[in-house]
DNA sequence: CGGTGTGAAAGTTTTCACAGCG
DNA sequence: CGCTGTGAAAACTTTCACACCG
């Protein structure tokens, strides 16, 4: 932060006002998630080639990605890892910490409780809600479990802004339709089912049963642009594939 | 299936050998699952406007994306719920059973081996191992817990064609090269890495915090295609998101 | 009519290729 | 040199629009 600094500025906003492909910002995901990798295993400064190469991306997408938000690279030199991850975390807005309302606390909700990985990337699940008046009170990863019914004053009281939808598909829409009542703008979706969301409500969908079936015709057949393991030559980098929101 | 038929033939393959996008793919999926709850809720027939309007896409990108398999319609009348939803399985694989080999019987694993929508979509998991010796040996969801040295074993043994991995990241990458090593073809990887893999093995990944970390741009700024929640007009209909393969 | 299937046009994303910088 | 940032070209995907069918 204190750096002397040459030339790179890092706007670290849409720098225009140019719309951002959705594809870009899930590719800003896992350069940040290898850039965390690499600055943990204390390098220093990667060009766009060797970010590139680890993800099975070309040299050019990255530099093209990275130029929807700013200029952020030493010509001769690459990116510094340190600034480049702060800078992927403006951008993705995970710089300051988020709290999120957890909706349906069975099994995969319990280990959704539990998942490290999220307070990693400054998500915090803040309160959970059950329908099942059986498991209202019980505590579980710290967090006590609500009724549906305070679902909307704990929202607002905690100024909980995502939710995270683990109910059975039967009850999925009466949850999303709670959460945009208490004012959520985003909802991260495992139920297998299309929502109906006002425009204003971000949506994301993870259907495990989906990730599979992609998988299974990738076996099978072959796909067109960067399917299933994707990018690389030789040898064995893997590429990347990740399943596309439902 | 002994139904007169007039015009529509269902080659279910990919018709010529052009390959086919894998986001063609990722929407064959969902057309699939809506299909599925609208043959549930009783309906017989649907159009490619109804089907898109549901789901957030238009209808001619229905119709195209089916295009790429064969004629699935009838003209004047739209698709027989019955017959696509055969056609979109003999597609995407799930019309015969698929095993499964789990790696890592975490909290998430547990929940995972419990989820009753893999079941539904022809997924099986048939064997699930870990490394922690204190697990070997439990049973959990009438799956006995292995250890990783009869991985290679198991997964010939049972023919096993596909892999999960649900171990911590810094166990990933050998359990991928175990799958690998014992055959497996595709793999999906709930670790949040990016594994190394031969380019025969499809891949795709799961990423939990990274599908938060889409929401928290979506929410905060605006994309271009299919942006968070997308599609659709006035109303409230949702469209879909869905995460994007990592 | 209402709706499919499909070329052709429009729009979007990726790749190329190169000027410029330290 | 090595590598960034970026216009311009190429590739790909979506939308349009219409012939044709029951």
């Amino acid at each position: 932060m204190a750096e002397p600094r040459t030339q790179p500025a890092q706007p670290s906003e849409p720098l225009s006002d140019a719309p951002v492909p959705k594809v870009v910002v899930s590719r800003l995901s896992l350069y940040l998630r290898e850039l965390q990798r690499l600055e943990a295993a204390g390098q220093q400064t990667i060009s766009s080639g060797q970010l590139g190469t680890l993800l099975g991306f070309s040299d050019a997408q990255v530099r093209k990605d990275l130029g929807f938000f700013g200029q952020f690279g030493y010509p001769g030199v690459g990116y510094r890892c340190d600034e480049l991850i702060r800078a992927m975390r403006d951008i993705l807005g995970t710089n300051h910490p988020w709290s999120v309302a957890m909706v349906g606390v069975g099994n995969l909700g319990q280990a959704l409780l539990g998942y490290r990985g999220f307070g990693r990337q400054n998500f915090a699940i803040a309160a959970a809600f059950d329908a099942d008046l059986a498991k209202v009170g019980q505590v579980i990863q710290g967090i006590r479990i609500q009724p549906l019914d305070e679902l909307a004053e704990t929202v607002r009281t905690l100024g909980i802004r995502l939710g995270m939808i683990v109910v059975p598909v039967g009850a999925a829409q009466e949850a999303a339709d709670r959460l945009v009542a208490a004012g959520v703008e985003g909802i991260v979706n495992f139920a297998p089912v299309t929502l109906v969301l006002p425009h204003h409500v971000q949506n994301v969908g993870v259907d495990l049963a989906i990730e599979l079936e992609q998988l299974s015709f990738a076996v099978t057949t072959k796909l067109t642009r960067a399917g299933g393991t994707d990018a690389d030559e030789g040898g064995g980098r893997a590429g990347n594939g990740h399943a596309g929101a439902v």
